[in-house]
DNA sequence: CTGAAAGCGCTTACAG
DNA sequence: CTGAAAGCGCTTACAG
């Protein structure tokens, strides 16, 4: 039976060896016997022992602790990620340390520090901007940071992204040739590089198009914001006939309050969303959205994050993952569209 | 500037007092004077310095880590739920290590034996089930476990529900009262707690009023069969005219399938769900729901979490929060109904 | 291959 | 109030 508190000195009591020998057989690639390896299992087994991982982290320097800073979680694409995250670290050893932020640069400034107290091995942030300084500050500790679904302006830090320009201008691309003629976008949140970018990417195929926006509005990434936007960009006399808007968890906030107000969706009004998250798929919604490739930008961040832990300090690396535009009904098909 | 890494030894240089001063200035209520107080935290604030955690932790015993197990977080409470326990823990002083399992004995084991190698303070599994050997276990361990919305039979563990037995004969209630006569129920998976609970009020409330349901399908909490149910409801001629769903989830699930099928939410067929998620609010799906009140829920959570941690054994607890129906347009609304 | 010993960065009695 | 010292449970050179 186990005890309160099995340490690797009861294993090796019990096994007959030392406390060393004992450790050996839990550190891989320890040259250690069979014949010790087996004894040692075999109390470790009958007591019940699993080496203290905040012991070996003191000594080793290795906490094998993420630390993942998120600011919100009712954007439905961050627990479709934070989930993908947590497996991909999990399968290599790697736990995740969750800390939640108000996206203000006090807020940030005291988790990295905590975070830090805590020793953890790498940050992710998640939807969270970071200044320069912060990103200096875990280049001193030697703790590589690499920022999920948010760019950086500057130098310093790694990121991640899905392909947001070309995605924007996608976007727009697929709205002319639908034919749309009063074309809106209610943005993603200014203050962020994705709702930058994908701004950008948006009014510039149009521009190259020789189309003007019919509007654009800062939807803030927020629910309530885009309804207000909805209504507004509907109080003139004619309204757009289609809208582009900077993510789904928003987009479906426009769909809603359109059909508040009477219109068909699709139809009367073409709206495209920015995620692919799941409920995009279902039926009430059936946007059409450029997806951002939750896995490939997973797969992505743990791959820079491992090197960067294991193989030591290296340049940060800025990855831009290209999502395709899915098609559903929320927004009129061009005539032989394909893709 | 900060330097790779800083030590109370070198605050206690720097302050010219013994390392042990150091360490006490960051005790609170540990007894050091105003001078030598200063001093630290000048040196400190000077060389960037934060006690190690991981040191901490491994004399004084205790993380301030809680192991937070997990089994998917598709279901919009979830997320819902983790944000406001990562909120509540850290406002505490206590940050989450989150484990994602798999829901099968074997899963949990193995996580299980990960949680205790990082000397979590506590351990809080939510959406998973726990079998009394685990329980006793962490019982040895002197490591307190609580259910986060999962009942357990037996004995051992905390938990913290909503009261589902009540909430189900609620909606039960509700659905006679609004004169619907072939009444179904597409349940919670029959392997949770939570599934059989909700199921087994609503049929006792049922029972009581003399009424049969029209059906009983097991929905798995899973959208797909969430979706064949509905469609195998409504393949006999004449289908329900309401429908208990076992979480809001498979609600949506259902209502999107419903439109499919041309039958109109709320006049044709009533559909009630179960969690009051944000999303049920939402104009396409205007969901009529029983609340699980998570903000209490995760109160009460945090709370038994804690007084077990710095308050030494006691024994299990089982809180039950009543919560509300919440009335919206997805079913038909009984005469008069008040409250 | 194996054991004795130092040390990771702290907290906490113990004297003073 | 303060400092010297032991000890938390490990890993990792270092001899043998």
């Amino acid at each position: 039976m186990a005890q309160l508190k099995v340490t690797s000195a009861d294993v090796a009591r019990v096994a007959g060896v030392s406390q060393s020998a004992v450790s050996r057989v839990f550190t891989p690639g320890a040259s250690v016997s069979q014949k010790t390896k087996a004894k040692v299992h075999a109390a470790a087994e009958a007591l019940g022992y699993r080496p203290n991982v905040l012991a070996r982290a003191m000594v080793s320097g290795k906490s094998r602790i993420i630390g993942l800073v998120v600011a919100y979680l009712d954007n439905q694409f961050y627990p479709v990620a934070l989930e993908h995250l947590s497996n991909a670290l999990q399968a290599q050893g790697y736990h995740i340390l969750i800390f939640t932020a108000p996206n203000s640069t006090d807020g940030i400034d005291k988790v990295m520090q905590d975070l830090m107290a805590y020793q953890v091995d790498g940050i992710i942030a998640a939807s969270v901007s970071m200044g320069s300084d912060l990103a200096q500050r875990a280049r001193q500790q030697g703790i590589p940071v690499v920022l999920f679904n948010r760019g950086q302006d500057g130098e310093g830090l790694s990121n991640v992204t899905s392909a947001n320009v070309a995605g924007g201008a996608k976007v727009a691309e697929f709205l002319i040739a639908g034919g749309h003629r009063r074309i809106a976008h209610i943005a993603g949140w200014q203050g962020a590089s994705t709702g930058r970018d994908r701004q950008a990417g948006f009014l510039g195929a149009l521009e190259a198009a020789g189309r003007a926006p019919f509007a654009v509005i800062d939807g803030m990434y927020d629910r309530a914001a885009a309804i207000a936007a909805t209504r507004s960009l509907f109080a003139a006399p004619e309204g757009p006939d289609a809208i582009f808007v900077g993510n789904d968890h928003m987009a479906f906030a426009v769909i809603d309050t359109l059909r508040e107000m009477g219109r068909v969706v699709g139809q009367d009004v073409s709206v495209v969303g920015y995620d692919d998250v799941p409920m995009a798929a279902w039926g009430s919604y059936a946007l059409t959205t450029l997806r951002q490739p939750v896995n490939r930008m997973v797969e992505a961040t743990v791959a820079l994050m491992l090197e960067r832990i294991e193989g030591g300090p290296m340049p940060p690396a800025k990855i831009e993952i290209e999502g395709a535009l899915i098609v559903r009904s929320s927004a009129r098909i061009p005539e032989g569209w394909t893709q």
